[in-house]
DNA sequence: CAAATAAATGAATGAATATTCAGAAGATGA
DNA sequence: TCATCTTCTGAATATTCATTCATTTATTTG
């Protein structure tokens, strides 16, 4: 019978499951595998989940809700767009940072999930429209330039951090992702020209 | 008898890979969809490639040389770092516009390139370093500021293209792309920041 | 401490599909 | 026209796993 609430077991589950997942990759995994990791039989995954694919889905959906939580805190804590956007990147950086598995599987799974990209509430829709309040907001204060047009300015802004964390990723995390952030804001606001 | 020469057949499969894989991905995608897109028997694949495998490595081997040949030749077309830049990015946008399956392909395999192929001439690879010779430049033109991690701002650079690209991918390539590059390269160079 | 209920097991099942290969079809050339 | 070589075919094979379920083990309850 499945579960409804969340035993300590599914979370067992979940986190060997994103473990498996982020070293083979989704296709490469197997059920046998993640069961191993968790320490029970291949057939106790299915009291807990659907199918394989929803390991997958869950793992997401959680890792989605806790990461969005704290981003939104983030932007709250912020006075202006520059400290808002400060304070996202620095959340993004820092909660990727801490969890590897979780920024290795957002980074190279979940684009190929085509199907079940459609249902998960997605990542990216959310963080998209945290940075168009943010540079709405910056706008208006006079701190943002009015040329600019959010729809390419957002999708910049997200682009070279997944592109910063991904770069962190195959360096298998070497150095401290979270130092890049100041740089990085700065790099957004300021851009490279000489002055 | 594998084939030495690039026969027509040869760049039929290919190319039918090419439109399967983007659609279905790799995983999900099978050899006699293959073979039926580009009007072979099955067993006809392996007298072109070794295993499935090696008809994706031979896709992205194929594709990489070629865009990274225009690259190279746009870059060396630019005079200065600023052109250079601006010639690189608008050279990428129309390549990925140009080949959508490839588009989708590059930007969504990219996980099993990273583990299995690693031998892969990475365009990655390349093309940071293209990035890395222009910014090079522009500082010593006194074009960019001396104070850039380049290290980052490479990263920074390419995760923003292919943030764009991505988008683009997203909405089925219902807009045009390369209008996208002098806006991006606009804020490369002087960021969002007000004056 | 039974009896009843819930949870967990892991070997067996079945479906999917990459790969092979014996033979068919086509091309070449004398 | 026959012989030889090359190319192609697609049904048969073999493997890999996700999923199931009859059975066992653990927990609860009266």
């Amino acid at each position: 019978m499945l579960q409804k609430n969340k035993s300590e077991k599914y979370h067992k589950i979940l986190n060997s499951a994103g473990a498996v997942f982020a070293e083979f990759g989704f296709y490469k995994a197997t059920i046998s595998q993640i069961a191993a990791k968790a320490g029970v039989a291949d057939g106790t995954l299915y009291l807990y989940f659907k199918n394989k694919d929803d390991i997958l889905y869950q793992f997401l959906t959680f890792k989605t809700d806790v990461v969005f939580e704290k981003m939104n805190a983030a932007v709250a804590a912020g006075t202006n767009a520059e400290s808002k956007l400060r304070n996202l990147i620095r959340c993004h950086l820092e909660e990727f940072q801490n969890d590897k598995n979780m920024a290795i599987i957002f980074q190279s799974e979940v684009r190929y999930l085509r199907d079940i990209e459609s249902q998960i509430k997605d990542i990216s829709k959310m963080y998209l429209d945290l940075l168009s309040d943010i540079i709405e907001q910056g706008q208006i204060e006079g701190s943002m330039r009015q040329d600019l047009f959010v729809g390419l300015v957002k999708r910049f802004i997200l682009g070279a951090v997944e592109g910063v964390i991904s770069t962190w990723v195959s360096a298998q995390g070497r150095y401290d992702l979270v130092s890049m952030a100041d740089p990085l804001v700065d790099l957004y606001l300021s851009g490279v020209k000489g002055n």
